[in-house]
DNA sequence: ATGTGTTCCTGTCCGC
DNA sequence: TGCGGACAGGAACACA
C-alpha cells in the first residue's frame, strides 16, 4: 500500500479541497471494504464540515464539525481521486462511476473525492473525535517515525527482546507506525544494516544512526510526492517519483548503487514479503 | 508473549 | 492469445 509518504501526500492533496468545506453528498457504492463500512455513513457525513484532515501512521483522519472523525485507510491499492468543480479544466462531463469506485464524497462548490481501490484491503470507519486515538485500528499503533518519541533509546529498549530479522521488526506497526516494505528496505540499504540480522543483535551506535536515515529517507519521499507504482497516485492525480530514487527496492539483479560495492541487489523472502538487500554492504 | 503463515481481493506480468 | 502461477505498497487473525 502507500507507505507513509505516499498517505501524507494523500492528505496533502485533500486538504486544500476538504478543509473547510461541508460534505454535501455521499454515494457508497458497496456495503463493505476490508471491513463493513459503518452504520449509515452517508447520513452520518453528509452536512458535515471537514474541519482538519490529519494523519496518524497510515491513516487519514478526517475530523468533522459534527464531532465524529473519518478513518481512512487505503490498504494496498487505495487511492483517493479529485475531479469535479474547480478540478483541473476538462471534469464538466461527469460521474460514470468507475470499476471499485466505492465511496465517492461530493463537496459543496462541487469538488469530488473518489475511494478507489481494486483489492479492498482498505479500511473506513467512524468515531468521536474525542478519543479517536483509543479506536481499535490506532490504538496500538507506535509512534510516528517522524515525531520525537521515535529515537535510538525507544528503539533499542523495543528491539533489544526481540528474535525476528529487524527488518522484519521495522514491519510491526506496533513498533513504529507508518514504515512499509518499500521505505524498510530502502531506510536498511541507506544505514548499511543487513535486513537479515537478528533486531537484537544490532549495536546501540548503529541503530543511532537508522533513526535519522528512516527520517530523511521518509522525508525525501513525501518531498517527491511518494513513490508511484502500479496503480497509486497522489490525490491530484500526478504521480509521485520517488520510485527513481530506490536504490534497491525492486532492483534485484541490479549493481549495488554504492560507488565501489560492486555487489549485486538480492531478493529474499521474510515474513512472506519481499526484501530487497545488497549482500555485500549491508552487515 | 512473540513468532510465522494464512487470508482477504483484484490486477498484471511472465513463461509455456 | 490463452492459461496458470507468482507477485503486489497491508495487517488482522489463528495458531505454534
Amino acid at each position: 500500500m502507500p507507505e507513509l509518504p505516499e498517505v501524507e501526500t494523500v492528505r496533502r492533496g485533500l486538504a486544500p479541497v476538504m478543509e473547510g468545506k461541508v460534505i454535501a453528498r455521499v454515494t457508497v457504492n458497496r456495503p463493505d471494504l476490508r471491513f463493513p463500512l459503518p452504520e449509515r455513513m452517508a447520513e452520518r457525513l453528509t452536512g458535515a464540515r471537514v474541519m482538519q484532515l490529519r494523519r496518524r501512521a497510515k491513516y487519514i483522519l478526517c475530523d468533522l464539525s459534527s464531532g465524529e472523525t473519518l478513518l481512512i485507510h487505503l490498504g494496498m491499492s487505495g487511492r483517493m481521486l479529485l475531479s469535479g468543480a474547480g478540478i483541473g479544466r476538462f471534469h464538466h462531463a461527469p460521474p460514470l462511476p468507475g470499476r471499485h469506485d466505492h465511496v465517492v464524497i461530493e463537496m459543496e462548490g462541487g469538488a469530488r473525492v473518489t475511494f478507489n481501490d481494486a483489492r479492498r484491503f482498505g479500511a473506513m470507519d467512524l468515531a468521536a473525535t474525542a478519543g479517536v486515538e483509543d479506536h481499535w485500528l490506532l490504538r496500538r499503533l507506535g509512534p510516528e517515525p517522524l515525531g520525537n518519541a521515535f529515537d535510538e533509546r525507544y528503539l533499542a529498549g523495543r528491539l533489544k527482546a526481540r528474535a525476528s530479522a529487524v527488518k522484519t521488526a521495522l514491519l510491526d506497526q506496533t513498533l513504529v507506525a507508518g514504515l512499509g516494505n518499500i521505505y524498510v528496505c530502502e531506510s536498511l540499504f541507506r544505514a548499511g544494516i543487513d535486513p537479515r540480522r537478528p533486531a537484537a543483535r544490532i549495536a546501540a551506535a548503529r541503530l543511532g544512526a537508522l533513526v535519522p536515515v528512516i527520517r530523511d529517507v521518509l522525508a525525501e519521499a513525501i518531498e517527491a510526492g511518494g513513490s508511484s507504482l502500479r496503480d497509486h497516485r497522489r490525490a491530484d492525480g500526478e504521480l509521485g517519483y520517488f520510485q527513481h530514487r530506490f536504490q534497491v527496492y525492486d532492483r534485484e539483479g541490479a549493481p549495488c548503487p554504492r560507488p565501489g560495492c560492486g555487489g549485486t541487489v538480492r531478493r529474499i523472502v521474510q515474513a512472506g514479503r519481499s526484501t530487497f538487500f545488497c549482500p555485500r554492504c549491508q552487515r
